[in-house]
DNA sequence: TCGAGCGAGCTTGCATACTAGTACGCAGTG
DNA sequence: CACTGCGTACTAGTATGCAAGCTCGCTCGA
């Protein structure tokens, strides 16, 4: 019994395959918001079993991506204002929190990281421009030495990352997310605590910003909120 | 199909049930830390299949309560400083953001309900503590208007409760928590973000200084952390 | 006596069968 | 024509069967 008890958190097992793909579906809206899924359906058009399928959905209705009805069917979340208003809420202060200990404790490995990152955003086109923008955020989190940080926040990202891969890119968008991502970087290079939340918060508050563009290129992909 | 996509987050099924019952059964050591876990005896011994059993399991690991290691077995986890450390991370950032956020909206019911629960808190005794104490922070989150706020923490919190009840409560320890709640609605009461955040860091601060104690009580509980 | 190798008995992961419950169309009635 | 009531065809929830893999103890050999 004296063992590892190391549980790979996404290893290459079929559920966590199913997972995957089905986020990928999700957040680009190859699965439309409103769409109903069928366990069945999907075990078929994926090969394989109804188990591995009900897993993912599971771990997708934590991210508030699909939402599971008993014995009526399980749908693709609509966008909601409020789900999102969360989960942006959620990565702003978890991010935000890392980050400041991520000034206090960055070491020259780390910041040569993020440097590197940035050098290579600086060439990436939109495509290669994600990867590399979630391995930024990640470096930062994890330099604040608590990893579970970046784990939090890209659950909660789901919702982000579909309203930002759903929205156009506007022009001189990449230029503008790399100029932040420089002012993050300088702060916390220069140990200013302060300073790197108050960029990292500014920085963070672009993908909500696009939500009503979004709602109006694409009102049926939203949930219709009634003021309660 | 304009029905309300409700999904019941912790409803009466059986999955949930098994899964309360566990994390009480983890969180109170009854199943100790370490402690092999058998779906299969699970099952038995709670009248289920394993199926449901499974999926309770896959929540508690979320939480970090349990570990699953393929092909050899479920283990109820040692309790580990960096584990507790990311909890207590984790719960701090999202209640002292919520926090924030609470004490610029909170209305006149809100501040009501807080100070009923507070009075309940004086007359309360160990046991019905607990439940009143999740409730304030319950509350004091979801007047953030984030309710994913609470959501999260409690999620994170596995962790941290197990310590809290592992804990042989030090004479003074509930005046004690009483006194710093009071010092949060305080500030909340009087819209005052800064000291609100400042009282709820130093309250949540409280849990993790339990640690050393219980380490020496129980060694055996703990997981033995090799230095990088 | 000690060590290597193999097999039995576990484990979880995945596939399949069955149960309970909802939505919706269609027949029948007022 | 409108409406009620039932039956069919779906759904997710649960139970069970099967496969692959790890641990550990026993056996056999030196």
């Amino acid at each position: 019994m004296s063992l590892q008890l190391i549980d790979r958190g996404s290893g290459q097992g079929t559920r966590d395959r199913v997972y995957l793909t089905l986020r990928e579906a999700i957040t680009t809206a190859q699965l439309v918001p409103g769409r109903r899924l069928s366990e069945n359906e999907l075990a078929g058009r994926l090969g394989v079993s109804r188990t591995p399928i009900r897993e993912a959905l599971a771990l997708l209705r934590e991210e508030r991506l699909v939402a599971i009805v008993p014995q009526l069917g399980t749908f693709v979340t609509r966008v909601s204002t409020s789900a999102v208003a969360d989960a942006a809420f959620v990565r702003e202060a978890l991010e935000c929190s890392a980050v400041r200990l991520a000034a206090e404790h960055v070491d020259a490995r780390t910041l040569q990281e993020l440097h590197a990152n940035l050098a290579a955003q600086e060439s990436a086109d939109v495509a290669a421009f994600d990867a590399l923008d979630d391995d930024f955020h990640r470096v930062l989190c994890d330099a604040s030495g608590h990893t579970i940080a970046w784990t939090l926040t890209h659950r909660a990202n789901g919702q982000l990352d579909r309203i930002r891969r759903l929205s156009l890119p506007e022009p001189g968008y990449l230029r503008e997310m790399v100029a932040e991502h420089h002012d993050v970087m300088a702060a916390v290079a220069r140990r200013d605590a302060d300073g790197a939340e108050r960029a990292l918060r500014h920085h963070l508050r672009m993908v909500p910003s696009l939500l009503p563009a979004l709602r109006e290129r694409h009102p049926d992909y939203f949930e219709e909120e009634e003021g309660a």
